[in-house]
DNA sequence: CCCGATCGTTACGGACCCGTATCATTATCC
DNA sequence: GGATAATGATACGGGTCCGTAACGATCGGG
């Protein structure tokens, strides 16, 4: 049962949640960073920069910085692993796994109030 | 009939979509751009610097950058107003359209993958 | 006319991000 | 043990964006 959607009720609902976000600026996250996010918070652990650098299709350091920028702001921690000390083991947190289910809550409810067209 | 979306399904869209836009690159939208690209595309012009402005709660200068920038892009225009030259309306463009249709196509398909979950 | 109000733009200092290249640390294999 | 490979972090030069403040251009009322 795949999820049926209008061109044009994307098009409202994607506007509508951007506006949200840009509105209440607490989540000033790039298309990069969000897309990182989310990865980390609906893939099956564990996630390391290589392996994030790889889904996404981009370089180690845009994920280091990424990672940098979402540690300050709470949403992710960095752990060394212990049994292989060069790789580092991404953690979700409190505040991040808030912030995913504020995204989430924030999509559905601006979906339903897309009417008919 | 609103459009029912569970909160589980709402988050692997949102980074389905995202992870596509990252990797396709081409279009590197802020946040912000994306709301003021999808408010000129889909509410009824004319559009003003100031009215985005209200619409999205920023000061003026961001909608003038971003204006700057989708221009560059060819994603829009700018056009003096000849009854009040004050005033810039912002016009559509062939590729901004062709843009924004993609991405209702984007998240569309994407939907459609959706599974049960 | 001229003065105030309104429009969009620009200047500035600071912060962030990018891609490439390089680095320090750690593991692996002979 | 020493050479090699792999991992994540860092340095660098260049670009974009931010918020505040100021600016030139234009309208409108007295």
């Amino acid at each position: 049962m795949p999820l049926e959607i209008r061109p044009s009720q994307a098009l409202r609902l994607w506007r509508q949640v951007h506006l949200d976000l840009v509105r209440d600026g607490d989540s000033d996250l790039s298309a990069r960073q969000t897309a990182i996010l989310l990865t980390i918070y609906l893939e099956l652990p564990p996630h390391t920069v290589r392996g994030l650098a790889a889904q996404l299709g981009v370089t180690k350091p845009v994920i280091t910085r990424a990672l940098d920028t979402m540690g300050k702001l709470g949403l992710v921690t960095r752990k060394r692993d212990d049994f292989d000390r060069r790789n580092v083991v991404i953690q979700r947190t409190v505040a991040g796994a808030l912030a995913v289910e504020r995204l989430a809550d924030l999509v559905v409810e601006r979906a339903r109030e897309m009417g008919g067209s």
